[in-house]
DNA sequence: TCACCTATCACATTTGAAGGGG
DNA sequence: ACCCCTTCAAATGTGATAGGTG
């Protein structure tokens, strides 16, 4: 069904290129058409283009070309089943500005750049009839942008720092229709939450960090507290390095270091990491969790604590040790709580309580100034310390 | 000369397609 | 035909450094 690239270049491209005339140049109008009634356009992963938006999406650039991420995928409705239609994007300014990335936000730092000749991306199975493009997502995922102006392979050239609106354009590929005039049939499409400003490196670390979580190719650069407790663990205790406990830390917990000496005076967070989808959400029970000690006075131990962070915003506080004797949720700060620590030795019969958590069963226990490293097993039955 | 901003490159890591062997 | 394994190109953000500008 899909139609390649030759059959486009014989029949159309030529015209396609023609229609360039023709589309409008107004980023700002999110529909247009001409000749085609009763078509419709979603986007998919719309959510995350809007997570993406609300902190003002940036798009690398580079010399050789650079894949969008979020990708632009569509789902389209209304066509005819038996028409022939070419769908193409383009990507171009929102305003005349360049701008700035300072004090963590977006502002207008000039006037922007010449405006480049506006290239043309024609999706690979065009033109392919209405039937083969609402069967199944439509994916712009291989298009790629490009600051050369030189560039050779076809790619979208843009202007580093300066805002763009991607537009989908249908265009209607049969004689009918007029294609190639004036009267060609088409209709054009802009998402607001698509609009993106093109950098050639991240200016806002909130959408590194999008684009880490969210796109697989960059699953490396994920959980990189895993690879530096690591790391702390082989070291002598005294260079370990201990993170305040109220430093932000977002993701879930399943691996476990503790430094066998603590300073006092504060709690720390010496626990961290999460690499696998679903591990320590699942053992939790959908909350978010982490982990850090607190120590005792005299720097000879310390207690773990597992803090969840509630819907109502407030996180609480849970202590599964049995010197605490207390297996509730702490309402409270744990720099309130009295420090307490493991007081029983490796093979004591003493319990650690961790009935709390019906599927968190531990193999084994923690010793005063034991130096413990291991993970929480995502399998219950695994649960090794 | 200096500070600041932006661009470029090598790098480590992951993904996924292709190909070979059993 | 199917499965498993290996290989390799492509994709990705990082961090160091280069280059441009005022």
């Amino acid at each position: 069904m899909a139609c390649g690239e030759g059959e486009l270049s014989s029949l159309a491209k030529g015209n396609v290129e023609h229609l360039r005339g023709h589309l409008s140049d107004d980023p700002v109008s999110l529909t247009s058409h001409q000749g085609i009634e009763g078509i419709q356009v979603f986007l998919h992963e719309k959510d995350l283009w809007t997570k993406f938006h609300t902190v003002t999406t940036e798009m690398i650039i580079t010399k050789a070309g650079r894949r969008m991420f979020p990708s632009y995928k569509i789902r389209v409705t209304g066509l005819n089943p038996k028409a022939k239609y070419i769908l193409l994007m383009d990507i171009v300014p929102v305003d005349t500005h360049r701008y700035k990335f300072a004090d963590n936000k977006w502002s207008v730092s000039g006037k922007a750049e010449a405006a480049i000749l506006g290239r043309l991306y024609v999706h690979p199975d065009s033109p392919g009839t209405g039937l083969h493009w609402m069967r199944q997502l439509v994916s712009f995922h291989k298009l790629k942008l490009t600051n050369n102006h030189l560039d050779p392979f076809g790619h979208i050239i843009l202007n580093s720092m300066h805002k763009y609106q991607p537009r989908l354009h249908i265009i209607k590929a049969d004689e009918k229709s007029g294609f190639g005039s004036s009267n060609t049939a088409f209709y054009t499409h802009s998402f607001p939450e698509t609009v993106f400003i093109a950098v050639t490196s991240y200016q806002n670390h909130a959408i590194t960090q999008l684009k880490i979580e969210n796109n697989p190719f960059a699953k490396g650069f994920r959980g990189n507290e895993d690879l530096e407790m690591h790391r702390i663990s082989q070291m002598p205790s005294k260079e370990y390095v201990l993170v305040p406990q109220n430093t932000t830390r977002p993701r879930l917990v399943s691996s476990v270091q503790f430094p066998n000496r603590l300073p006092h005076s504060a709690p720390y967070m010496a626990v961290r990491a999460s690499t696998e989808k679903g591990q320590g959400k699942d053992l939790f029970s959908g909350i978010a969790v982490r982990c850090f000690c607190l120590t005792d006075a005299d720097l000879s131990g310390a207690s773990v604590f597992l803090q969840q962070q509630q819907h109502d915003g407030l996180p609480h506080f849970l202590c599964p040790t049995l010197t605490c004797e207390r297996n509730q949720p702490y309402g409270a700060e744990p720099a309130c709580l009295q420090p307490c620590m493991f007081s029983s030795s490796r093979g004591d019969t003493d319990e650690t309580d961790w009935s709390f958590y019906p599927e968190c069963l531990p193999q084994q226990r923690f010793s005063t100034g034991q130096q413990v490293s291991g993970s929480l097993s995502y399998r219950p039955d695994s649960l090794d310390f």
